[in-house]
DNA sequence: GATTGACTCGTACGGTGTACCATACGATGA
DNA sequence: TCATCGTATGGTACACCGTACGAGTCAATC
């Protein structure tokens, strides 16, 4: 939910014409908004937060770097746009099945943070980020389950922001604590070396062999006893 | 813990020097790695992350931008030294009582939170910033504590690592989410626009009446019974 | 008096986001 | 048929960015 971005899109108003573009004869497809985000996820992707630029994007889609701004406000915008499209939530599987509540929700939060792990940019990127409909979904589906559970009312904005909060704070330092197997050495070596004076640490070999998702799991139900209790 | 950062410091090997820089003359007092870490502060304070650029900094030193690089490898170098730099901790009052540990956790945490808080740009930058030295002592001491609590030490790390996940997400949830009033009306209004889509976030004013600091507290305490039962 | 090491800084380079403006061309109305 | 319009593309240019390079200044030391 960054400052402004009250309304004034990109100069488009149609949602993409269906009209063969100009210019293109080309064996590529015509510019889209849609197309442009997805290349963004790709170069996001492959290159990390600092790899994607408006000309590097441009490049991948044969085009000018002007163009892009036809279809996209900013560059600001291409990563809300990118975050938010790593966000779609598409249910659990089976949905024939009666699932409980609570499988629901550790289902949908898992997902979540399955989703962003995928692309671990996107965590780093949260942050600053405008809330996006796919974002708001979630939200909006977790806060019906947990009314439907039972919370109350009063208690639900409560039971919303720890999930919220537990949820990115695990994502994002699950995915900026993902170093390749040479760096956590380095780091704990580094770590040892100071190790009189964080010997709690050095000792529970904090960054070395943690269960992630163990840990991510255990901490949710925690949670959730708490908050939505029965 | 970004990537590298394996060793090779700035240039300058000494612990700052103790006689007077050649050159000063002025009343200004000679550049430093602390005043350059002070007055970047300052300047992420008044303009947040993307107000800080190498030669903004030198201007508010009255120094000339390639100085700085004698007692700073990099911008990254400075972001992590202005994040580390606001997250000393003091300890609780009042020494000589008695506290509780988990009187002690609670406070520390708070603590942890409101100095980010404080400081709001300091939340976003926290996903790709290395591991400073205040940081890892609020590591070191919450282990401790929790160790001494009669945490297990199979239990430590996802005691830990729930905790730092939490207060992580929630400290940048808060940050991110603290708009001036009008954008506060301004969000709300355009998902009321959206209210068929999104009833629920709707009816419990998610974005609006939010107690955050007693949220925050509530979660941390559901996170503690169960975690550190006792 | 020459040398050394600590520190400062002007210049320059390659990169960035994007404002501005000149196009191209299908659709539309005359 | 032709002028006009809306959609879309993209070249050029500008201000700003991080920082490599190397020259310069001065206190201390030999």
């Amino acid at each position: 939910m960054a400052a402004k971005r009250t309304g004034a899109r990109s100069k488009r108003s149609q949602p993409t014409s269906e009209w063969l573009q100009p210019m293109q004869a080309r064996g590529e497809p015509p510019l889209s908004r849609e197309r442009i985000v997805a290349t963004a996820v790709e170069l996001l992707d492959a290159q990390g937060v600092d790899g994607l630029t408006m000309r590097r994007l441009a490049d991948r889609l044969s085009s000018g770097v002007m163009s892009l701004y036809w279809h996209v406000d900013n560059k600001e915008d291409v990563f809300d746009l990118a975050l938010d499209s790593v966000l779609e939530y598409r249910g659990p599987p089976q949905m024939g099945e009666a699932q409980d509540w609570r499988g629901e929700v550790v289902y949908m939060l898992e997902d979540w943070r399955a989703s962003m792990l995928r692309h671990p940019w996107s965590a780093s990127l949260l942050p600053r980020r405008a809330l996006g409909p796919n974002m708001l979904s979630r939200l909006e589906l977790l806060s019906n389950t947990l009314s439907g559970a039972g919370v109350a009312d009063a208690d639900l904005n409560v039971a919303i922001w720890s999930l919220w909060n537990y949820v990115m704070g695990a994502t994002i330092t699950r995915a900026s604590f993902d170093l390749s197997d040479d760096d956590r050495v380095a780091a704990q070596q580094r770590l040892t070396r100071l190790s009189e004076r964080y010997p709690t640490i050095e000792r529970s070999r904090l960054l070395l062999d943690n269960d992630w998702d163990g840990a991510f799991r255990k901490g949710l139900g925690f949670l959730l006893d708490g908050l939505a209790p029965g």
